[in-house]
DNA sequence: ACACTGTCTCGACGTCTGTCGAATCAGACA
DNA sequence: TGTCTGATTCGACAGACGTCGAGACAGTGT
């Protein structure tokens, strides 16, 4: 408990839009950080794709050539990171991917159309 | 040269919409990794959100109570991840963001309103 | 109660990262 | 040419990170 503090911070006006502040920067930084490796942005990326928006770590592990050890501690990063939650059911866990987080740092991303464009158009939906 | 490789991956899918491939995660994480210090986001929003599209280093120094080899540090760092661009203009150097690249980390983390979802709004549009 | 399976915690290890001061490089201007 | 200023590179150091094996914990089922 007391963990997964990050990411209080109201809300998220486009980096490109102002100035962010040095507290803004330092409460979202982590969960940047937290996706900066592959391994963890892979299953950052398998849990908020799963089937019924939760999956278990048992599927999670044998997608990896890393030991149970290893996997965990990245779900733990995700975890204190505030990106995904976690719910033990009977003998297995289950996490599950926290939307608003998401939100929060793409908000952030956005790069606004400057100019005309003001429609948040700006999903680049890849051909 | 030949540095600031990062990136060339086509396109991107939300993370929440199919499983990212591990190439594609190898690809985009430095990126993240760049923006997972706290610095380095306040330097990535000051260069975004300059007038004119960019901004001196000299501007960019006195903002921190860092050194200004650690800044040029953080500089490289970010461009190397492909996030901006420098340009020496006579005695000053000025950095520029990449659109693009923000583009796609910002797609890649864009909660898609899939139907059944717990969480309403996807753009927290802050308040 | 016992054993079994799945997950996490702990301790250790080598590597990477953030920071600095000193030195170097690139232009501007006498 | 020489010197000055702005920016980067280099070398060093403490601390954080990714990984592992061993062990502990939580539930299930016999």
């Amino acid at each position: 408990m007391s963990k997964q503090a990050a990411v209080d911070v109201r809300c998220c006006p486009p980096l490109s839009e102002r100035r962010v502040p040095a507290e803004t920067a330092a409460a979202l930084a982590p969960a940047f950080k937290a996706l900066g490796d592959p391994v963890r942005l892979q299953l950052m990326s398998m849990i908020a794709s799963a089937e019924g928006g939760e999956i278990c770590v048992c599927d999670l592990t044998p997608a990896f050539d890393l030991t149970g050890p290893t996997i965990s501690h990245h779900l733990k990063t995700l975890r204190e990171a505030g990106l995904v939650d976690a719910d033990r059911r009977g003998t297995w866990v289950y996490y599950r991917a926290r939307p608003t987080v998401l939100g929060q740092l793409a908000a952030l991303l956005t790069v606004v159309p400057t100019g005309a464009d003001a429609a948040p158009a700006a999903r680049p939906e890849c051909s």
